[in-house]
DNA sequence: AGTCGTTGCTACGATTGTCGTAGTATAAAA
DNA sequence: TTTTATACTACGACAATCGTAGCAACGACT
């Protein structure tokens, strides 16, 4: 109850994700946490749903990968770094999401009889 | 430029039609001419959307259908007319909206450097 | 009389983001 | 020592939307 539905905010994850990089690089297990934590615990984003994200984030060239150490026995952690055209990407979808808006709310009225 | 993808609107095309056949039952052909007027030309439902629509609509029990006679020579229009449970829908999706639209914004920063 | 644009659909397969389930493996905390 | 947290990957299913096509009646215009 008071749940996000995801399939609401679907083609919306990139660009929260890119959010969420703008600053520094991130990785996909605190990318997840801060999602959860900005949203108030209100949107909890699948582990698949957020991988698939990155891959096809890099695929179309908004994000740059890169790994690095993260203990002395070698695990190694992938992080992610928005590129210029990330965030040319990130801008139009600002624009595109002020837009919809507009429209969807003609539509929605809370309270009808 | 300045046009809606839909992959944004994805899940509330069902309620955008529920919201035009609040008063009065419609039909496939008017309420696409009602949804590309109200949002002043920015959304233009696809025919097979809409139409797909409609079915799942029917199916939930959130419309129910009736064919009328259009012409003397037997051609038929089908009306769809929101039910309680519609309505119950509708209003459900209407909170959900105002949640996500919370959530989004938090993460959809416009004019961003 | 013939063509064009509008009306009012249906059929069918492709696409794509998300989801479900599962598995793997290290590290820290209890 | 058994959880819990961390940090992913693999794989197939699902469902809303889209693309393309086709069909048929009607009215307006030429």
């Amino acid at each position: 109850m008071g749940s996000i539905s995801s399939d609401i905010i679907r083609g919306y994850n990139d660009t929260m994700i890119l959010y969420l990089l703008w600053d520094s690089p991130s990785y996909g297990y605190e990318i997840s946490k801060q999602i959860k934590s900005l949203s108030e615990e209100k949107y909890v984003i699948k582990e698949t749903t957020l991988y698939s994200a990155f891959t096809r984030l890099e695929k179309n060239g908004f994000v740059e990968s890169f790994s690095e150490n993260v203990t002395i026995s070698g695990k190694r952690r992938t992080y992610y770094r928005i590129t210029e055209q990330g965030r040319q990407y990130y801008r139009e979808k600002c624009a595109e999401w002020t837009l919809t808006k507009e429209v969807v709310e003609k539509f929605i009225k809370e309270g009808m009889q």
